[in-house]
DNA sequence: GTGAGGATGCACT
DNA sequence: GTGCATCCTCACG
């Protein structure tokens, strides 16, 4: 059973929605063809206090999606040559988003040496800005609807539920990766992922 | 195996 | 002008 999230998904406590995100899967659709990655690792961007946060510098041309409706992609650049994705949480107005860190790629068998680099021609994508690259996300996607509705039923990018459940004992929570400047938030425990997962970006 | 440093564009001060 | 929600390369041994 496949299912697209719809926006209720994604319209609660962001931590709550973080969790939730592992083991669901992604779908990028492109020129008729799908990309599948189950989603093994997130950080969660918790509302205009979380200093980690782009948001904490109040709403501005970048930050605008995150005070928007949930559901939506808030894609930015990093480092000059990165870009990370991320999935708008909570209620409209309220700041907040989950970001996908890395994704289990459901097209490959070659899990370990896959890790590292392109294999078999098929891209890593055990990091935010690798995954990005892989599943070609970039700032076009910045601000897309990725829930499925009625006036636009297929995005060209969305989550999918495909029954599987991780358990609370997979998962591990952890420290928040490069939020070093964040002060009492950058020890938040805001990052999760699924344990023993050989996708996961960092140990 | 591990760690330091560079690449690189753009939002924000 | 500064500093990134990153990743890769190249030393080291």
């Amino acid at each position: 059973m496949q299912k697209i999230l719809k926006q209720n998904f994604y319209k609660h406590d962001t931590l709550t929605v973080a969790k939730d995100l592992l083991g669901k899967f992604v779908v990028r659709k492109i020129g008729g063809k799908k990309m599948v990655g189950k989603i093994v690792e997130v950080e969660a961007y918790c509302g205009p206090r979380d200093l980690a946060s782009h948001a904490s510098r109040g709403k501005t041309e970048r930050t605008k999606i995150m005070f928007g409706h949930p559901g939506f992609a808030y894609v930015y650049m990093i480092y000059g040559m990165y870009y990370c994705f991320n999935i708008v949480t909570e209620s409209h107005g309220y700041p907040a988003a989950v970001l996908i860190r890395a994704v289990e790629s459901v097209n490959d068998r070659n899990h370990r040496e896959n890790r590292r680099n392109v294999i078999n021609h098929i891209p890593a994508t055990n990091g935010p800005g690798k995954f990005c690259k892989a599943f070609r996300i970039d700032k076009k996607m910045n601000g897309v609807d990725i829930c499925r509705n009625r006036a636009r039923p297929v995005p060209p990018l969305w989550i999918e539920d495909r029954g599987m459940k991780i358990k609370k004992a997979d998962i591990v929570a952890a420290k928040r990766i490069g939020v070093e400047y964040a002060k009492e938030y950058k020890d938040k425990l805001w990052r999760f992922y699924i344990k023993r997962n050989e996708w996961v970006s960092k140990k």
